[in-house]
DNA sequence: AATAGTATTGCAAACGTTTTCATAAATCTT
DNA sequence: AAGATTTATGAAAACGTTTGCAATACTATT
């Protein structure tokens, strides 16, 4: 019953069962209607029968593609990248590739090693997160000629094809609207900006649209915190407890915004009544928090999905042309934000 | 300047450059004590000048490894996964492995699929979540000799090596914590239970701590969500508008608790003066959720890392020894659960 | 029934490595 | 200084496929 075939069941080994050539079993595999309905049977039949499982590097072998995309993210462990990633995987799995997935940890040094890696594994194409990447990265995707894409950001200018939202528009988006409402005295919380174009871009137009509105931020207003909801709820617990608290908090992401949040109640601040929050991304639980999180929010599901769809097609096409592709942000008005 | 190497730098257009045969360039890589240091410095210059990267797919066609190591999970987009996922992929990068990542969607038919494709990669190893897989899936790897592994489950008589941990006692402990505080009218919030040993053995065990303390749970008690705060949320809006409500809330891990909280402070709810909420699971936020949630800590970060440097060394040992390994639960007492 | 197609199959070379074996060069013995 | 080792290198086979070309077996034409 159980087919023991011991070590190796080749393409060989199947054609032997099937008594056939080894080049017909192949053909059965790639050019079936060259191959007589009748012997294609024989071999399938023989397939089952020993389990043989396609042997992906012989083929590659013969300049056909690895079937392998490798996605080169600063973290998996974060809500907004996971949800890229599964979007991203999905879409390339549709079209019949894998994902080799590595991370960074914000070192973009360790960014130009992974990508070394993924190519010595002759994936068929390299995402990276952001457009920003450190010069022998650059390098080496210019000369292994391997299709690189970048995902996240948007740039008209941007070298590689790219699928993302304008991250300075979020910054001003969300600086906008916290003027709007008449906000004065904001204090910022964003994460360290080295290696991060995703973040100092938000940074920058937020910095750019309140200072053209007259709303100066002292540098005590200003704080730093990684990504994660408890340093977030540290960082806004010290801006808060300052003799005089700002009336609103801007958040470099929505997990800084819902450290805030928590931050506001441990202190006892109604929100946004006291204290208005604003965050950009608009996460998974961002809606479900009490009171809703007002943000901006950047689609990460259809980021990942349509670039997954574009890189793949460009991948496998004959005449690539080159993409860049903008996603729509939207302002999501919730209930952590009010008038001064 | 730029070295416009048309096409294909191979070990031969090294082996050319430096003027050595083909051999050597490949000894240089793989016993660099067997070839003299002055032509070893030649390769190597050779090397850099072409931009050489070598090739995994056509070393391993001589029996060497590939360096991929493939995960199957149900889904990336999960806090708890995406935790997992990123320890694993660290500590087999570590090891010179490789990430081959695929999601299934708790579709034990799917992950069938995603195991054979990754196969076909021919990975070194292929681990899968939970110990509960299909025939053809368990059948796949007996029949090509994979090493595989299970993670997050442990059974002390599981069929494939695994690190995880005992998610029966996960329930009992969050069961016996409920009942010592004196609750005798407990809700469940679970997650569908089929293709989900995880959660199946966290319910059973549940139901029979409850049971044994003499604590029924009609079915108006039980409710089912998915892995979404939001969906929670509404099964828990549900569960504590009925006519009487329960004192406490169980639920099936932190993302289900987190939504009952938040439904708890929609109600307008004390949380815990009125009503308990324990959760399982320990995910990143739950500390910071305001009152902090109470919860089972299953150690992720600890379950991926131990797991990807025992399956490492489990596909690289001469004599390979299956190992079992049982992570401790952590019982987590912050601000949602108070004497009835 | 002979000719020309056409459909099906097999042979052998090729892909980029690694490795065994053999050879050549250098070093050591006495 | 001749043989015996040791060290460094190259030639060629092998790994599991795919594919161009050649060969064979049909089928359709006349």
């Amino acid at each position: 019953m159980a087919p023991k075939q011991k070590g190796n069941v080749d393409i060989v080994a199947v054609a032997k069962a099937a008594k056939v050539s080894p080049s017909t079993v192949s053909r059965t595999f790639n050019h079936p209607d060259l191959v007589s309905p009748a012997t294609r049977k024989k071999i399938t039949r023989a397939v089952q029968k020993l389990g043989y499982v396609r042997n992906r590097a012989a083929q590659m072998m013969h300049g056909k593609r690895s079937g392998t995309i490798g996605l080169v993210v600063p973290t998996i462990n974060h809500a907004i990248f996971a949800e890229v990633i599964q979007a991203f995987s999905d879409a390339i799995d549709r079209a019949g590739f894998t994902l080799l997935l590595a991370s960074h940890g914000y070192d973009l040094e360790r960014e130009y090693e992974m990508v070394r890696k993924l190519m010595e594994h002759r994936v068929d194409g390299v995402a990276l997160i952001g457009l920003e990447h450190s010069e022998a990265t650059s390098r080496l995707i210019a000369q292994q000629e391997t299709p690189a894409m970048a995902i996240w950001n948007y740039a008209e200018d941007a070298e590689l094809p790219c699928v993302g939202a304008d991250n300075k528009l979020a910054g001003r988006m969300a600086a906008e609207h916290l003027v709007a409402l008449g906000h004065r005295d904001i204090g910022l919380i964003f994460p360290d900006t080295r290696g991060n174009d995703r973040a100092r871009h938000r940074l920058e137009a937020v910095l750019e649209t309140l200072e053209a509105a007259g709303v100066a931020v002292p540098e005590g207003r200003k704080s730093e915190a990684p990504y994660s909801v408890s340093q977030a709820k540290q960082a806004a617990l010290a801006l808060l407890s300052a003799p005089s608290r700002p009336s609103a908090l801007l958040c470099g992401n929505d997990v800084i915004a819902q450290g805030a949040l928590y931050a506001a109640q441990r202190c006892g601040l109604r929100v946004p009544e006291q204290l208005s929050v604003i965050g950009i991304g608009d996460f998974k639980g961002s809606a479900e928090v009490e009171p809703g999180l007002t943000t901006v929010r950047i689609p990460a599901g259809t980021i990942g999905t349509l670039a997954g769809e574009q890189f793949t097609a460009f991948i496998t096409s004959e005449t690539p042309e080159p993409f860049r592709i903008c996603c729509k942000l939207e302002h999501v008005l919730r209930g952590t934000t009010g008038a001064v």
